[in-house]
DNA sequence: TGATGGGTGATTGCATACAATATGCGGCCA
DNA sequence: TGGCCGCATATTGTATGCAATCACCCATCA
C-alpha cells in the first residue's frame, strides 16, 4: 500500500457512506488503524480531512464521531444541492459537447437496462447514477462547482443507502434523466435547470419521508444491500 | 497553547490569506513547525484540513503548496458565491428577525464611518464587512449554507488583500450594503437576492481587473497593508 | 440513599525516530 | 560537449512512545 493516509481516508469514508459506521458512532483511532492495517498517524490525518468535509466531527480530547445530520440539515442540504446542480445543468446546456451529451444519453439507457434486468444490481445502478450526475457537473465547465459539490453530495447518499426500493420513484428518476438529456440536446439551459431541480427536490422528499419511516435507519436497512441513489 | 493542531491551522491559514505565503509557494513542514512552535505532527494535520478546504494542495511525497488559482477559477468561484450568497439573502429577507436587520443596518453605518474617518483603518473595514456578510448567511437559517460558503469565501479574500484602494468602488459597495438592508427590511427576497448578486459580481470584476493589473500580486501589494474586502 | 471525590483504565494529542521518496549535483561515458 | 546514471541530501510519510485528558467506577460521607 503506497500511501497509507490515502487508504485510510478511502476506507473510513466508505465505511461512513455505506452505513457500516452508524451516525453518531464514535470512531476510535486505534481500532480504525488496525482495521485499515496502518498506524494511528495516517488515520488521524484521514479523520482531519473528513472533519473538514463535514463527514465526521471532532471534540477535543474526545475523538471523532460520525456526524449525525438532523432532518432539518438534510433539507437544507438538498435545497443547496438543487441549486448547485441546477446551476451546473444550466451551464452544461450551453457548454456540453455532443460527445458528452451522447455519453449521458448512454448512461441513462444503461440505468434503465439495469433496472429491468432480472439480476437487479443496486450497486451498479448507484454507480451509474453517480457518474451521470458528475458528468453533468463536469460539463458545466465550472471548475469550482465540482469541488463544492463533492463535499456536499455524498452525505445524502448515505441516507439513500437506507432507503427502501420504490419502483415508481425509480421510474420517475429515469424519466428525469431522459428529460435532462433532451434539455441538454436542445441546449436549453432553463429547461435543464428546471428538470434538475425537480429531480433533486423529488429525491429530497423521498429521503425525508424514509427518514420518518424508521427512526433508526442504521439498523433498518434491507437485507439485499444498498439501495440506489434515487435522484 | 492548549491545542497545537488548532494553533497550527490558524497560523498557516492566516499566513496564506494575508499573503505572507505567496500563491504556489511550497510549504515545508519543518519550517512551519518551527514557526508555530510545535512539532510536525499537528502541522501535518492542519495541512490536511487546509487541503480539504482547497487552500493548499498536496502532491505525494512532494509536500504542500499554497494553491494558486487561475483567473478562470476565480471567475467560477465568484459565480458560485454570487449564487450562494444571493440565495442566502433571499432566505434572510423572509427569515431575519428585526434585531438581526438592525444589526446589519448598524454594521453598514459603521463601515461608512470607518471609510470617512481620518485614520482610515482597512483591517477594521474588512472585519466589519466580513461580519455583515456572515450575518446575512446566518440569518438565512440554512445551516448547510454556512458550512458551504465558509470553504469558498475566504479564498477570494486573499486576493482582495492585494487589491488597490478605489474610492468609487468603495462607495458603490456601501451603497449595496444600504440597499441590502432596505430589501431585508421590506422582506423582499427577490430584491435582496438581486442586490447581493450585483454586489458580488461587481466585486468579481474588480478582483479580476486587479489581477490583470499586476502579474505577480504577491509582491505588488501596497505598503500600507491589507485592503478591505470590497464586496 | 444519594451525592461527591479520587483513582484507574482507556483514548487522544503531541513529539520524535526512522523509513521511503524526490531533488540536485557531479562524474562518467559516448 | 552533451546527456545519463548514481549517489548525497533534503523532505515527506509512517510508526511508536509518552504525556495529557477524559470517562467510569467505587468508596466514602452526609
Amino acid at each position: 500500500m503506497a500511501r497509507a493516509a490515502e487508504t485510510a481516508y478511502a476506507v473510513i469514508r466508505a465505511g461512513i457512506l455505506s452505513g457500516e459506521f452508524e451516525r453518531g458512532e464514535r470512531l476510535r483511532e486505534e481500532e480504525l488503524a488496525v482495521k485499515v492495517g496502518v498506524s494511528r498517524t495516517p488515520v488521524r490525518e484521514a479523520l482531519r480531512r473528513l472533519d473538514a468535509e463535514g463527514l465526521v466531527q471532532f471534540q477535543p480530547n474526545r475523538g471523532a464521531r460520525v456526524s449525525a445530520r438532523s432532518a432539518q440539515e438534510l433539507e437544507d442540504l438538498y435545497d443547496l444541492r438543487a441549486m448547485l446542480e441546477g446551476y451546473g445543468a444550466r451551464l452544461a446546456a450551453s457548454r456540453a459537447s455532443d460527445a458528452e451529451i451522447s455519453e449521458l444519453a448512454d448512461l441513462a439507457v444503461r440505468m434503465e437496462a439495469v433496472t429491468k434486468s432480472a439480476s437487479f444490481d443496486v450497486d451498479e445502478l448507484t454507480r451509474l447514477n453517480g457518474e451521470f450526475h458528475w458528468s453533468i457537473v463536469r460539463a458545466s465547465r465550472n471548475s469550482q462547482l465540482d469541488a463544492l459539490i463533492r463535499g456536499v453530495i455524498d452525505v445524502p447518499l448515505a441516507h439513500h443507502t437506507f432507503e427502501r426500493y420504490e419502483p415508481e420513484r425509480l421510474q420517475a428518476s429515469h424519466s428525469h434523466h431522459r428529460e435532462l438529456v433532451s434539455a441538454l440536446q436542445a441546449h436549453d439551459g432553463q429547461w435543464a435547470e428546471a428538470v434538475m431541480r425537480s429531480h433533486i427536490l423529488a429525491a429530497r422528499t423521498t429521503v425525508l419521508n424514509s427518514l420518518q419511516g424508521h427512526s433508526d435507519p442504521g439498523t433498518a436497512r434491507v437485507a439485499s444491500g444498498k439501495d440506489p441513489q434515487a435522484s
